[in-house]
DNA sequence: GATTATCGATTACATGCGTAAATGATGTAG
DNA sequence: CTACATCATTTACGCATGTAATCGATAATC
């Protein structure tokens, strides 16, 4: 039950806004992916058989909406990473970015504020 | 040319010790992954297909080298995952875990150590 | 030197994915 | 009521992936 890459795109749209006709998605992606409707629609039934999305009849057509929470989806791509490549803890991925002198400005300032919010221990 | 998640686990091994046999690959594997030989053999071909493992002839067997850098991976992967959903950005992602209280003791005491050591601005 | 063991190289095969066309059902227009 | 339009459902198809087995070459053994 793992979403692909091409029905994270459609998960994105939904999370974005919901519910949603098959039409407005195919719209929602227009400027990030040039797929056919029969492309998404094939998506959209992939999700529903996955539980990852959820229609509702409305005349003629479905209304999709999310059923896999996004945060539950980010947290789960996020933890398989950290598990995989940095021994499952956030610190490390922050260190390796560092090392590479990734961090932003605004990473910094945001980190800063983070970790002063955190009790400190 | 994207490494996939079984041929990963076959650079890891090699970014763990290198040059080495197909045979030891297959011992360094053996608790992770009940990987027959045959399976080990497929995957480092494509891996060298890749370009992503280079191998050297001794005898009558090959020594299998990585040519892709584990740093370079990680990072590639990472940079995915941010772009993907974090607005590729470092930040977003550790506040997500922060929000969640997925942020161990030693998580916080690295991040700390992280940012104060990093240039005021 | 002929047979056997041991490598790598080639081939296999089911499943998932990206991408879509064809088909079928149902509502709408004339 | 019949033809057309519009949805969704089904089928398609090539490529990547996970997982191996088989084939072929070469080295070791008798």
């Amino acid at each position: 039950m793992s979403i692909s890459e091409a029905e994270s795109a459609v998960m994105q749209v939904l999370w974005n806004a919901h519910p949603l006709a098959a039409e407005e998605i195919v719209a929602a992606l227009g400027d990030a992916r040039q797929w056919q409707e029969a492309t998404v629609k094939t998506l959209l039934n992939r999700l529903l058989n996955k539980g990852a999305v959820a229609a509702v009849r409305d005349g003629r057509r479905y209304l999709y909406s999310p059923v896999l929470q996004r945060d539950a989806y980010v947290h789960a791509q996020s933890k398989d990473l950290l598990d995989r490549l940095f021994g499952g803890r956030v610190a490390p991925l922050v260190a390796h970015f560092s090392a590479r002198r990734k961090l932003s400005k605004k990473d910094v300032a945001e980190l800063r504020r983070l970790i002063a919010e955190l009790p400190d221990e």
